[in-house]
DNA sequence: ACGCGATGCGCC
DNA sequence: AAAGGGCGCATCGCGT
């Protein structure tokens, strides 16, 4: 028997997450009172504590969007943080969203529906929509949600009917909605594990993350004089408007006259049946097509380049330029007077988290951006990455499945394996490399994107591609070459392909895969998703362990050096970690002991490494520093 | 005026 | 037989 929760609160606001509660409500029973049904307890109510802790305690909980919920009991009560956190570690604490994304995921619906006429959707996981799905009832959205702090100071008796019955009705249909999913709890083994990982994110968000304003300031004005410089002869050529907006069919007009052909992506999808048609076309042909179908001739940063239009080329740079501007410095300049709180989403379709609002883990890389992020003052930031974190779950994966890998092996030996592959590209010994040869550097550089993309089941047009965008120019009949030197080097790929093939669901062209180590199902995704989901999902679930650690010892282990510091921020392979200057090196220590314990309990035959770095604000270019005794330093820049 | 799909591009 | 994936966001252009 379980007890669903909810809460209301004053209104979140920039700066504060987990605003002041103001009851909490209960469906299903209430173990304070031995008592089946729902109920409502006001903030001030003797007993509301009591309660809360009880089921904590003892009890299985479920709300939707826990993370909430738990940030609110924290900041409202911090003795009770401890057995938050048990309740967590127990596996005891619900939560309806992740649940049905989980469930959604293993059938292949996951954040898509259809409608009555097959048409497809995309799809929510709020209260309200899971509710409208499962329950074909419409909860009424803001009749009273956003005025609870009116009745902050109002006692229980004096509330309106319609007030107390709203609060409850939330928990009510959450229960609901539970009993409904429970029905299927044999895809539901992973969710503790994100309940977890969603708090520890939320509670980052919470937290928040400072820019500073002279680097803003700085990187702003530089950006407006880039700007600047070439959108006087842009707006002269036409392709842009005097309000600053881009005219792209202008310059899609300007690159038909220019030698350049580079087709979208669409259009290489749409027109894959036709392309040879298109490629015979006279120039009229082409210029008529080209025409009517416009956007098909794409105007990316690559093809202006390549056309050596100085205008299209100052295009490509004002385009990019212009979302600097518009999009990365408006967020950082917020973050200037109230630390930047993103939103983390907790599980994406491969296992992996998502971020929004603003999305810290796609940051431009343009120097001066990851710049304007600094730590608290009298801190220091550590970022702390894994080394080649979904190389190590791929082999994981292979050596549980066939118990070989000589990807692991050789990782294991210490060998690095770009390094290696490459030596096999110049038919060289492994010891001979030398990375200071531009020769055995550029065949380094494509055993690391041979490395990346064929363990993703890429194809050779797509790898030349792929290769490209990674800094190595290859034919297709060199990148055919390669496909066949990385299948024979690391020979259980042959196997690993064949069992994902195996995968693929009678009577469609779709595959289905079951995580390795959690119980998580990814149904009706693509051949190339199935190839991925394997080990990029192994590697979101062993970062997520470790940030889960890490907060845990960070709000309840006094003991740990951990306790009392923050998190900042994850990008996937990496955490960063807000901590005093004066214990930088132990916090930094503990940091990667934790990382690493964690990780490579999803990684046991194939363990990895974890890099922790000291520095002043976020730099993609900083270098872990040490003094004479060895103790890690920050890095000055 | 606003919604939405397509496109491009950033990150891992 | 062959098949990198998956995010979020800005912008454009079209439709209601």
């Amino acid at each position: 028997m379980t007890t669903a929760l909810d809460t209301e609160t004053f209104l979140i606001y920039p700066g504060n997450l987990a605003p002041d509660l103001v009851c909490v409500s209960w469906a299903g029973y209430d173990s304070l009172n031995d008592e089946q049904g729902s109920g409502l307890y006001k903030h001030d109510d003797e007993y509301a504590k009591r309660f809360v802790s009880l089921e904590f305690e003892h009890r299985h909980t479920v709300f939707a969007n826990a993370p909430f919920d738990l940030a609110v009991f924290m900041a409202k009560w911090p003795e009770l943080i401890p057995v938050i956190f048990k309740a967590l570690d127990e596996g005891r604490v619900h939560d309806v969203q992740t649940r049905e994304k989980l469930l959604d995921l293993a059938r292949g619906t996951f954040r898509f529906e259809e409608d009555e006429d097959g048409n497809v959707k995309a799809k929510g996981y709020s209260l309200f929509d899971i509710t409208r799905r499962r329950l074909g009832k419409m909860l009424d959205k803001d009749t009273y949600r956003l005025n609870y702090h009116d009745r902050y100071d109002v006692p229980l008796k004096d509330w309106p009917e319609g007030a107390r019955h709203y609060a409850i009705s939330d928990a009510v249909v959450t229960l609901e909605i539970f009993e409904q999913q429970e029905k299927l709890k044999q895809y539901l083994g992973n969710e503790a594990a994100q309940v977890r990982a969603h708090t520890m994110l939320h509670l980052m968000s919470c937290h928040g993350f400072k820019t500073d304003p002279a680097a803003v300031k700085q990187l702003k004005e530089r950006v407006v004089r880039d700007i600047d410089e070439v959108k006087g002869d842009l707006i002269e050529a036409g392709l842009v408007r005097k309000d600053g907006s881009r005219d792209t069919k202008a310059a899609v007009r300007r690159m038909m006259d220019t030698s350049v052909r580079v087709w979208t992506d669409a259009a290489e999808k749409i027109l894959s049946g036709t392309h040879d048609k298109i490629e015979q076309m006279n120039p009229q042909e082409l210029a008529e097509y080209a025409d009517e179908k416009g956007k098909y001739i794409s105007v990316a940063e690559e093809p202006c380049i390549m056309s050596g239009d100085k205008t299209l080329i100052a295009y490509s740079r004002y385009s990019k330029l212009q979302s600097l501007l518009t999009g990365s410095i408006k967020d950082l300049e917020t973050g200037c007077t109230i630390p930047i709180q993103p939103r983390y989403e907790v599980i994406q379709a491969t296992g992996r988290t998502g971020c929004s609002g603003p999305n810290l883990q796609n940051l431009r890389r343009a120097p001066g951006v990851r710049e304007c992020f600094v730590p608290r003052d009298g801190k220091v930031i550590i970022a702390c990455d894994y080394q080649a974190a979904e190389l190590h779950t791929w082999a994981q994966v292979c050596y549980d499945l066939f118990g070989k890998s000589k990807l692991g092996d050789a990782m294991n030996k210490g060998i690095d394996p770009h390094t290696w592959l490459g030596a096999r590209v110049v038919k060289t010994d492994y010891v001979d490399m030398d990375l200071d040869n531009p020769l055995h550097k550029a065949a380094r550089n494509v055993g690391k994107a041979a490395n990346f993309g064929f363990i993703g089941g890429c194809g050779v047009p797509r790898f030349v591609a792929l290769a490209h965008g990674w800094g190595c120019d290859i034919t297709e009949q060199e990148a055919a070459l390669y496909k066949d030197l990385w299948m024979r080097s690391w020979d259980e790929a042959e196997d690993y392909f064949k069992f994902i093939r195996d995968c693929q669901i009678k009577g469609t062209k779709f595959f289905a895969v079951d995580q390795l180590r959690v119980q998580r199902v990814r149904g009706r995704c693509t051949y190339t998703s199935a190839c991925n989901s394997l080990f990029q999902g192994l590697a979101a679930d062993g970062a997520k362990a470790a940030g889960y650690e890490i907060a845990r010892r960070q709000y309840t282990q006094p003991d740990s050096i951990l306790y009392g510091t923050r998190l900042l921020a994850f990008v996937h392979d990496e955490y960063l970690l807000e901590a005093p200057e004066e214990r930088a090196h132990e916090i930094a220590m503990e940091m990667q002991t934790v990382m690493e314990d964690e990780f490579n309990r999803f990684v046991p035959d194939c363990p990895t490494h974890a890099e922790p770095t000291i520095m002043r604000r976020w730099s993609k270019k900083a270098k872990q520093v040490r003094d004479d005794e060895g103790r890690l330093m920050p890095w000055e820049g």
